[in-house]
DNA sequence: TCCCAGGTGTCTC
DNA sequence: GAGACACATGGG
């Protein structure tokens, strides 16, 4: 059922080619900054970061934490997020030369662990980096699939965040192409037709959600 | 003037 | 362990 989701979903929209950002870097630097945030606050936040020339895990953490926190303003938190950027950035630094792409990933499980233990990195953060900086096939639990699934009647909105991951990993392909899309579609359905309100006016799934309007509904 | 947005860490009970 | 709260900007 949940990959039912996907295809119509695709079918829909055509393949996302997402998470936007340059580099595997940035998609690391996206996924902090879009705690609790809309992308939009976010993307004003980076072009800070490339027009200051700091958008590289070294030099991030060389700089000054108010000078980084000033560039973050328009992203929300930015006193938070500067330290949870320098954290991850030493992290990356240590294990990786500064490039998420060399983390080995060999031990999924293990490198997860290691990013959760990076404060400022939570379980949404570090499977977003996963999946979308690293490549691993990890499964993405944001607000919007919450949101998504828990409308359709197909999950527990509710539930404990690792639970649903491994319900979405058991029901997909091992493939990180295709969990990278999926998370992409519920996103673009999501702020395309899906918001709390108004209520799924041109949704795929109005067939299926409880809350999307019926054919000759009210 | 509110409410909301792709969370996480800390504190209290 | 669960719940409350702080962290902050920008758009509708």
């Amino acid at each position: 059922m949940l990959a039912d989701v996907y295809r119509v979903l695709l079918a829909q929209r055509g393949h996302q080619g997402w998470w936007p950002g340059e580099t595997a870097f940035e998609m690391a630097v996206g996924a902090v900054l879009t705690q609790n945030t809309s992308w939009t606050n976010v993307e004003r936040a980076i072009a800070n970061l490339k027009a200051a020339g700091v958008l590289e895990a070294r030099v991030l953490l060389g700089l000054p934490i108010d000078d980084l926190a000033a560039l973050l303003r328009p992203a929300g938190y930015f006193n938070v997020k500067a330290r949870r950027l320098q954290a991850l950035a030493a992290f990356l630094v240590d294990r990786a030369d500064g490039d998420p792409t060399r983390l080995p990933a060999g031990d999924p499980t293990r490198l997860r662990q290691d990013l959760l233990a990076v404060p400022g990195v939570g379980r949404e953060t570090a499977d977003s980096i996963l999946l979308y900086a690293v490549g691993v096939p990890t499964f993405v639990i944001d607000a919007y699939t919450r949101r998504l699934f828990g409308r359709l009647g197909l999950l527990d909105p509710e539930a404990d965040y690792d639970e649903l991951r491994a319900t979405f990993e058991a029901a997909l392909p091992r493939d990180p192409g295709l969990l990278n899309d999926f998370h992409a579609q519920i996103v673009a359905h999501a702020k395309d037709t899906c918001r709390p309100r108004p209520l799924c006016p041109e949704c795929p799934f109005a067939n299926w959600c409880p809350t999307a309007p019926r054919e000759g509904g009210s």
